[in-house]
DNA sequence: TACAATTAGATTGTACACAATTAAATTGAA
DNA sequence: TTCAATTTAATTGTGTACAATCTAATTGTA
């Protein structure tokens, strides 16, 4: 029954469940992001800055692992919804700094109401959400 | 210590994880997909193709969870690169019909070197493999 | 102190992804 | 049979992703 080509049956790899449950759940964001006017990753960009206020692009593209080529765009597009300020930091002049707008920090009170939307239409058993953190994160570490 | 918006940071996503492991493991295969001549998506489709020999553009797109924007430049890529023909249904002339050229099916022996060079550099116990395996798959069925 | 090496971000080019629209072929109901 | 509705791909437009390159600023060292 097996022959040596079974491994490249794509009922047998673990990538494409990866690659469409990631799609899958970013399409299922898009309705609430829509709302509040922001794409996928312009809301994980927002993230770190309600958390941090500041940082330099460097950070942010760290944290999200994005590079310049990625985020340049995004952060000019949150920018011109004036959601954040881009400027050049006075010590290093090579550094972006990424500043909060008033209208930014107010976004945050309609993004709060995302997260339990999505839990809401999201299906997964919480024991099984439990267990693919987990071993997401254990995986991240490889990256 | 806890505030409202706790579920807005980032490390408190199952998203992030999910999106950044998906693309890290898209960027893993990609050495072993250049030896190759393809690209993730290309080759993705290229499996559908050496388990099927012929399907048409809507198959394609219902397995692989894609849409005719991204899949007709997807095709066209691979018929360029001579793996794959493109022709109309003679039955109904709206159904392109994909099939494999000798070519293409001889990239399959090359091809089916990649998923252990891919186990090999992944670090992820079997154990946790076999888990994230089931949890996206039940996860996919909600899509 | 010069100046080579490094660093940060921007730019360019390629390749998806997906929404919305278009065009052509087919189907189905009056 | 006719023509409106449906179906399938292709096209257009927007927004990532990422490699490679470029530019400007800074750093380290001879």
């Amino acid at each position: 029954m097996a022959d040596k080509y079974d491994c490249l049956k794509l009922d047998n790899q673990l990538c494409f469940p990866l690659y469409a449950c990631s799609k899958g759940v970013v399409n299922a964001y898009k309705p609430y992001l829509d709302e509040i006017g922001l794409t996928y990753t312009q809301y994980i960009a927002m993230m770190v800055l309600w958390e941090c206020e500041e940082v330099t692009s460097k950070q942010l593209g760290q944290r999200l692992l994005l590079d310049s080529g990625t985020l340049t765009p995004v952060l000019k597009a949150l920018e011109s919804k004036g959601f954040i300020d881009r400027s050049r930091s006075k010590e290093d002049e090579r550094n972006l700094i990424i500043t909060l707008t008033e209208k930014g920090r107010a976004l945050r009170d309609e993004a709060v109401k995302i997260p339990s939307k999505m839990a809401a239409c999201s299906n997964i058993d919480p024991q099984d959400a439990a267990e693919l953190y987990r071993i997401l994160r254990k995986m991240m570490k490889n990256f």
